[in-house]
DNA sequence: TGCAGCATGTAACCTGTTACATGATTAG
DNA sequence: CTAATCATGTAACAGGTTACATGCTGCA
């Protein structure tokens, strides 16, 4: 059935939020305001087009809370359906192009993971994106060696943000993949 | 005169390409290919329909190099408007907004300043960029120290991710702020 | 009284994605 | 000869931005 409806990091972070917790749109917006979760839009432009998409979907359904008033509240909470969906989203592989064009969208996914993969996928997962991203990295510092210093200052800096922001990345990858060991019992020392 | 063109990165990138080397719309989707540009689409879809709107308004005209063929080859290059208008676009101010949301341009109009701003516009631009950097990288360590515990594994390890890609930002940026200041001849003042 | 917050939505616009389309030239 | 590369474009679709629109509730 293939629900592509999960194409765009705002519906996808929308389900995973009410996975979480049903809540309303307004309620999401004060999430996408309040949290760290601001990297996303909060406008009502954004947010209720993509709850209505999401519901014509089957993914979420809502429940009316005060049916008497004229904008009734609605909260909304995922379908099995959804809930499927939300799943497969995040089971995705992980690919070149999403580390260097979708990174946001990869730690969205893995923000998620909890409770919805298991340990052994979560850690599949955590264990692709380091390796893609201290490949990345590899390929990132390659060119700044090699085309860094033709480059005007401003350009040769931007670079070197980019190599940077990769390498920041992949140790944060790599410490995460040794603390999420840690965690697993069935993995590496008996607990 | 307002020339709002500019809106998106790919325009921005673009007639910041053709600034540097005039090209035509293969060679900039080449670039976008083989450089760390390749964040940027590549797209035949994106590119030539990017390039029809720059010229529309004036920003960049083109050579036709090959008149004969069936697709000749077009060499574009900006227009002194277009020049004008690049210059604006990087001078514009850092906003948090920009920091939060739109990092990915701030580090694409410095990466056009050399030659087209002064340096101590360039400096100023930096400066602000470190400030806000700094600034949110501690808004978000506060809300990771404050709400971190009680999230999820994944979810608290994605919100670690964000405050050390920021933190790694604002090192990179006061690094760069204090090399520009040495390249800076009279404007040894610091502080 | 007036303002901020609650609460939902629409419409025009812009731009990127994906897929399709055409045909020349060049290297193996 | 045939595959890759050069070279330019269109069309349908999706989704975000900004601005507009409505009206209630609680508080100072």
């Amino acid at each position: 059935m293939k629900t592509a409806t999960l194409g765009s990091d705002l519906s996808l972070a929308i389900l995973g939020l009410l996975t979480i917790r049903p809540a309303s749109g307004y309620g999401l917006r004060k999430t996408f305001r309040a949290t760290a979760m601001r990297a996303f839009s909060a406008s009502p432009g954004a947010v209720y087009p993509a709850l209505r998409r999401l519901r014509e979907d089957g993914l979420i359904e809502g429940k009316v809370e005060r049916p008497h008033a004229l904008r009734p509240r609605e909260v909304f909470a995922p379908t099995r359906q959804g809930r499927r969906a939300l799943v497969g989203a995040l089971a995705e592989p992980v690919t070149r192009e999403d580390v260097v064009r979708r990174m946001d969208r990869l730690l969205l996914r893995f923000s998620f993971m909890t409770g919805l993969v298991g340990e052994a996928e979560t850690l599949a997962f955590l264990t692709r994106l380091a390796e893609e991203t201290e490949k990345y990295y590899r390929d990132l510092a390659d060119e700044f060696r090699r085309s860094g210093p033709g480059l005007p200052f401003t350009g040769r800096a931007a670079l070197e943000q980019g190599v940077e922001s990769y390498r920041a990345t992949a140790r944060w990858a790599r410490k995460t993949l040794g603390e999420l060991r840690k965690r697993m019992p069935s993995k590496g020392a008996v607990r």
